[in-house]
DNA sequence: ATATAAACTTAGAGTCATCTAACAAAATTA
DNA sequence: TAATTTTGTTAGATGACTCTAAGTTTATAT
């Protein structure tokens, strides 16, 4: 079994990997907010588990054991956050803080009654993909909303980089999950847009913004 | 704020001192199955914090703020036993492990919103008072059924000393809170009881049952 | 291509929670 | 009450995770 450090270390590195691809010490650093050589020892540590592929001055690597690992707690961290959401009525913004706390409970049988009681959802209240009983994740490829196209009609899909103010923010312009969106200008200096939906006709969105926001074609 | 290890040692200090009056640190490292020097250490340095009362060759106590932190701990760990057990429909011999860890969960909401769907329970689902938001217990004094008289009548109102098999026995015998139950007599030899309660009119539970079970005179 | 800056590693120290070994006090028993 | 056992304390070591300081390698910029 894993500490509670070396599940953070997991899910950090799982996390930068999809965010970026490589993961570098000093971004996990970043992330974390504890110091590179603290990381370094700790890169090793998990490499003897056989859950990283370290090698000096290069990047980092979750060996597949890892990846297992890492999206297993990701599992449990993101049923919670639909957990909260559903049964519990919170609000998409308040889950985080909490799941991040009860993604390291260690009980099969609390996460799988959660897992039935919401119907084996496969995604959290943000869109992202909730991992399989294996740690695997079904990568849909959403398109960010900054990518798309005037005149187009998309459904938003999901929310990436998800803080606290991002989402009240959003909850603030009525944007939901689900939400279908017309795309009527973009402006080709700063990149913002003007889009449509519910009765809304001309909401700007700032090029910040809609590159968070991850859609489906219709 | 403090540590998981504090906090379960000051958990184990409310509850030794509801169970036996005086702890010492004989049976805390007992309770713990931490060695004796280590709670030596662990006790000082709850009492530089104002949380214990520590005297060397004396017995522990809890200081004010101590008892209300142990409270506190305690209520989070009811309320969400209370919580598996409606809510998510766990049976109460299921609930204690999951409890255990939940308990150490930073979140004032969560456990408001909990506290709030269960309808502001005062007892777990073995019959234990829930502390309130103070940390304060409502001491109702249940007697032992062991130490009722034959012919009495009285409801089953709590169950101590709750480990996974004893529930499971009491599951067996379908002895659930509530339940009217009538003493029939009792073997002086070695006070084994013959009790009637549902259908059943001649039920006889050992000494070591009958001083576990808290009941309430009707 | 060399100098500088950034990223990475190594070395060594500190804190927390744990342990064992050895000693001291209190309780028990003979 | 004296001997023995149990309980409690002190001292010192260990492992996990963190840090700072200093040195090394790679990347960047002149």
């Amino acid at each position: 079994m894993h500490s509670l450090t070396e599940e953070n270390y997991l899910k950090a590195l799982f996390n930068l990997a999809n965010e970026k691809g490589e993961v570098s010490p000093n971004e996990l650093s970043k992330r974390l907010a504890i110091k590179m050589p603290t990381v370094n020892s700790m890169m090793k540590k998990l490499a003897d588990k056989k859950l990283v592929h370290y090698e000096s001055y290069k990047p980092l690597r979750l060996s597949e054991k890892g990846k297992k690992e890492a999206g297993l707690i990701i599992r449990k961290h993101r049923l919670t956050e639909m957990f909260l959401v559903q049964k519990m009525d919170f609000g998409w913004e308040q889950v985080h803080e909490i799941a991040e706390q009860m993604e390291h409970l260690h009980s099969p049988q609390f996460f799988e009654k959660i897992d039935a009681m919401l119907g084996y959802p496969t995604i959290d209240p943000h869109g992202s993909p909730i991992p399989d009983k294996t740690g695997k994740i079904d990568w849909k490829h959403y398109e960010k909303l900054s990518d798309c196209k005037v005149g187009e009609t998309v459904k938003l899909a999901a929310v990436i980089h998800t803080t606290d103010e991002f989402l009240k923010f959003l909850n603030s312009r009525e944007l939901q999950l689900g939400l279908k969106i017309k795309i009527k200008s973009v402006e080709k200096f700063d990149g913002s847009m003007v889009i449509a939906y519910n009765k809304k006709t001309a909401e700007s969105l700032s090029h910040t913004v809609s590159e968070r926001l991850l859609v489906e074609k219709m």
